[in-house]
RNA sequence: GGCCCCAUCGUCUAGUCUGGCCUAGGACACCAGGUUUUCAUCCUGACAACAGGGGUUCGAAUCCCCUUGGGGUCACCA
């Protein structure tokens, strides 16, 4: 299992929709592995399903995997020495291998319809056991079949599966697997269109790119036989495999639409910090120790190596996710924080293009910066601090409902008038008020910070004072009570 | 169902390979306190797991077997 090759890794992805949480967490392995070894790391497109493909999808699995903050060596969009990086353009050398197959007949014409492999697959099940091959096909002999293929006789290639051996690997994360040759079909490895399959092309491609490292999701390990079949057929050099665990939904099967959202994207655009994600995806079935839960890429690339992978699947669990971001943004500066809030702010409708230098908003981001967890919640939360009144939730117009609430605002406002601005001592102003009308400070306070900010929690008053300036302050206190109780 | 993989708190995990240091550690969530005018943060504490059964051994979460449970996969998709 110890080759002395170079490491290289690739990605695959195939192009037929947005970058999969569960693939984004392989390439990011990858990755890893290729960094934390001075390997490359390559990005292979497999688009040999033409029906499926769209441009739309390789740019947003490209810019997620960018978002992630990852880079590659090879790829569609930066060449290599082992170009093409798309399988569609890549044809003509997988040609030369089907022919070499037919040749050494590891590959062989099959001319049984679609519709008679289904009668012989049901037969098979109906007696308990697996359908392996079509007899006919696979006894005829290379001329006849050749004859038939000539005379224009429908068929696929099959791989000529060996009738009775062990294929046994060594997994990086598995350890020994072993596969019965009887287990496995004469699967098709060129369909009648003469476009080869997955199973064939991806071993191609990772021999001929001399692919060191196969890092990919379990739900490939049943192909992995198949594949080594490949290499040993061509006499090369077989890489070395590591199928890491499956990311599964709150249901602990595998994550799919049903149980939340599956793509990056989804994350990316509800507004997740890409340091807090990719974070926690390395924590899914890995490991540093058993205390470091944070740490930056340069700490996973030291620590980083296969052998911490884990077995067993991961539930995606956003809870702890969204504490993370929550954790990310809390160490985060101002400038850095405020920039990445801004577009929230602009698509909510809040701020101008060019705020990220205005001061008021960096006051407001610092005020909630350990408020929230998401960059798009500080739009949402902070809100109401933005227009000239804001909108109060249900808490927020029952405390200005609230006995006496109208008259402990404005009479906070005549104080806040007369007082020096910003005041010395706010909450002592708010004392004495209490004092005034012979109540609770919470009394006051409550209708306070609803009728300033709309809602209830939030950060300090003083604070609010600063952001919102004397003017929208007094305005507030006056109107607000009365107008929200409308 | 066949084949393959997996199995520690509700969740992510450490410990498993190289049995003893495990009275099983950390984190999220939850609960209870404290700080805070509020919310959040922060601090303290509580709750909470070796799937079951057999072996092997002086000793098993760790090694072996069986059972059970979960997952993956069974296409001319990738």
């Amino acid at each position: 299992m110890a080759s002395n090759r170079p490491v290289r890794v690739r990605f695959a992805p195939s192009p037929t929709g947005m970058l999969h949480i569960g693939g984004a967490r392989t390439a990011l392995f990858n990755w890893a592995f290729a960094r934390s070894c001075g390997g490359k790391f390559i990005l292979r497109i497999e688009d040999t399903d033409t029906a499926r493909n769209t441009p739309e999808s390789l740019q947003s699995i490209l810019d997620s995997l960018r978002w992630l903050g990852l880079d590659w060596d090879e790829g569609p969009d930066c060449g290599g020495d082992f170009g093409s990086y798309y399988q569609s353009e890549r044809l003509p050398s997988y040609q030369a291998a089907i022919a070499r197959g037919l040749q050494e007949d590891w590959l062989y014409r099959c001319f049984a319809s679609a519709e008679e492999i289904e009668v012989q697959r049901t037969l098979a099940r109906e007696a308990k056991c697996n359908w392996r091959f079509d007899e006919a096909s696979r006894n005829l002999n290379q001329a006849d079949a050749a004859a038939r293929a000539a005379a224009g006789d429908p068929f696929v290639l099959r791989f000529r599966m060996p009738m009775a051996e062990d294929i046994t690997f060594q997994d990086h994360i598995r350890g020994t697997v072993t596969f019965a040759s009887q287990g496995i079909e004469d699967w098709v490895a060129v369909r009648g269109n003469a476009m080869p399959t997955y199973n064939l092309v991806c071993a191609l491609d990772d021999a001929a790119m001399e692919i060191s490292h196969v890092i990919r999701g379990e739900e490939h390990l049943v192909n992995t036989p198949k594949q080594i079949l490949i290499f040993r057929a061509l006499g090369v050099p077989e890489p070395e495999f590591a199928h890491v665990p499956l990311i599964l939904g709150k249901d602990g099967k595998k994550l799919s639409k049903r149980t939340g959202d599956t793509a990056l994207g989804d994350y990316i655009r509800a507004g997740y910090a890409a340091d807090a994600l990719f974070n926690f995806l390395c924590l899914l079935g890995f490991s540093i120790d058993d205390k470091t839960e944070i740490f930056t890429r340069e700490e996973l690339l030291e620590a980083f190596t296969l052998k911490r992978i884990s077995k067993s699947g991961a539930i995606f669990d956003t809870d702890k996710l969204a504490w993370m971001c929550g954790d990310y943004i809390r160490r985060m500066s101002l400038p850095e924080l405020v920039s990445a809030v801004l577009p929230y702010c602009i698509e909510a409708g809040l701020v101008a293009q060019d705020a990220s230098a205005d001061e008021a908003l960096q006051n407001m981001v610092g005020a909630f910066q350990e408020r929230f967890h998401l960059y798009s919640e500080f739009p949402q939360q902070a809100a109401g601090l933005f227009g000239a009144l804001p909108d109060w939730d249900d808490q927020a117009r029952k405390a200005l409902a609230g006995e006496g609430a109208a008259l402990a605002t404005s009479q906070l406002a005549d104080i806040l008038e007369k007082a020096n601005w910003p005041p010395e001592d706010f909450k002592a102003l708010v004392v004495t008020v209490a004092e005034d009308l012979e109540v609770g400070l919470g009394k006051v306070m409550k209708p306070v910070r609803a009728a300033l900010t709309g809602t209830l929690g939030g950060p300090e008053l003083e604070r609010i004072l600063q952001i919102l300036g004397r003017e929208r302050v007094l305005r507030r206190l006056r109107e607000l009570p009365t107008a929200a109780r409308s």
